[in-house]
DNA sequence: TCTGGGGTCCTAGGACCC
DNA sequence: TCTGGGGTCCTAGGACCC
């Protein structure tokens, strides 16, 4: 181990990132002034606590506790529908305040942003320090919630500050407070780390976060993956992510899970599962306009484990109708008749804009634009009548054995998406005999 | 942390080719 | 019919985040 953080002059990087306080309780309180201070939760929509007002954390419940668990917990419980069109748009607001000061902030979530303010000393005429606490006054100020603010020299060590105090709270990190805020913070705490890093890390004899950034950096490269390398570099003040200030407006998948109880084993049900999971996801492409290349299925076991296939397509395709068949072909591979499954899901991936859908030559065009034509009609009514209020017949209305249908449109011809089946499919071996001793 | 739902990124190793 | 090596691409799954 090392003896020393390195110790770089002072503010080689000026990061600063903001966390908004309970954040989705705190916009209701801003809507809502006679809450104030009151335990308040959302989530009533899902049955579950989303976010817990620092009211109703005092009383114990935290996020994802059962709504009946919550209100035993205290029965004079709020309990609100989230409502994500305020909280975006306070959101919004808030990364706007940041962005009086600099252009360099990067939006990380709802209630949580970086800004680079490296540099800004001379044309703002003050400290660091000064100019964070002024974000900060002028967020609580013009939006009437609370946020909390970590100062550093890295993204790591500016998130590890913010969350150091909370609510409300400023904490300024320069390279030599470094080892006093890391003492203090266990290592799974560290953004980046989580249980198994953590666990690992652990039988190191690895506890805090500062006996994770004394290690040898040999060691460190030795047993960890790049994250883990880049996280210990920043946790010892040498930035390494930067801020991005690029809105990634686009998705890059988008997936709908669905957990059921109790367990089930039931093909046809899960199917079922399937098929709804690939609609609600197709659904949300097509109000943003986009179609996914590949589709992907999962179930996941009793016990967690989780499964998954993927299938890509000829071209981009958001129609339930048209992808059905290829998911019964992934459920079929995926579906073990023995094991009970607590959840299915559909991810769509490797999403392409609606306006680059090509169809191609070997497909009957009219029935593609028919299939079009239908799902205009099917958003039309959900718009009206809800999500759901058109929707497959369920898998008997669509009988297809196996996948990849020859001619079927969605399935990429003379391809196998998944090798190992393809290969049980034709009798060959999965694996290349092993040398030695396999064949006794 | 006894575990809901929606995301992103990384990596091992197989497939395939030369 | 066993035998390499190397490069690239891709899939499945793991890990992490909010």
């Amino acid at each position: 181990m090392n003896d020393a953080i390195l110790m770089p002059h002072r503010w080689p990087r000026a990061i600063l990132h903001v966390d908004g306080d309970a954040f989705f309780t705190s916009c209701e309180e801003v809507l809502h002034p006679e809450l104030r201070g009151k335990p308040i939760v959302t989530g009533g929509e899902r049955g579950i606590v989303a976010c817990a007002s620092y009211a109703a954390k005092a009383l114990g419940i935290r996020r994802a506790v059962s709504l009946p668990e919550a209100k035993r917990l205290c029965p004079d419980l709020v309990v609100l529908p989230s409502d994500y069109e305020t909280y975006s748009l306070l959101s919004r607001r808030m990364f706007n305040v940041m962005r009086r000061f600099t252009p360099q902030v990067e939006e990380y979530s709802i209630d949580e942003a970086f800004a680079d303010i490296t540099g800004l000393r001379r044309p703002l005429k003050a400290s660091y320090e000064t100019i964070a606490l002024r974000m900060k006054d002028a967020i609580e100020r013009e939006l009437g919630l609370t946020v909390s603010v970590g100062l550093s020299l890295t993204k790591v060590l500016a998130k590890a500050a913010s969350k150091h105090r909370k609510p409300s709270g400023f904490t300024v990190v320069p390279s030599r407070g470094i080892p006093l805020l890391l003492e203090s913070l266990p290592v799974g705490g560290v953004w980046g780390i989580g249980p198994a890093t953590a666990s690992y890390l652990d039988k190191l004899g690895v506890r805090t976060a500062l006996d994770f950034a004394r290690l040898a950096e040999r060691t460190v490269r030795q047993r960890l993956t790049k994250p883990g390398v880049e996280t210990w570099q920043e946790l010892r003040g040498t930035s390494v992510y930067p801020v991005s200030p690029e809105e990634k407006s686009v998705y890059a998948s988008i997936s709908k899970t669905k957990t059921f109880a109790p367990p089930s084993a039931d093909p046809e049900y899960l199917f079922a599962h399937l098929a709804r999971n690939l609609e609600s996801a197709c659904i949300k492409a097509r109000r943003y306009g986009l179609a996914p290349r590949r589709v992907a299925a999962f179930l996941k076991r009793q016990n967690f484990d989780t499964t998954g296939r993927e299938a890509r397509l000829n071209r981009p395709c958001a129609h339930p109708l048209e992808l059905s068949p290829l998911l019964r072909g992934l459920f079929n591979d995926l579906y073990r008749r023995r094991d009970l499954y607590r959840a299915t899901g559909v991810v769509l991936l490797d999403l392409a804009p609606d306006a680059l859908i090509q169809y191609s030559l070997f497909e009957d065009p009219l029935k593609a634009e028919k299939i079009r034509e239908l799902y205009e009609a099917v958003d039309a009514v959900s718009r009206r009548y809800g999500k759901h209020a058109l929707h497959l017949g369920g898998s008997h209305l669509i009988e297809v054995r196996g996948k990849g249908r020859r001619g079927d449109p969605t399935v990429r011809e003379n391809t196998c998406p998944y090798g190992k089946t393809r290969r049980k499919q034709l009798g060959l071996p999965l694996f290349r005999p092993a040398s030695g001793n396999a064949e006794t």
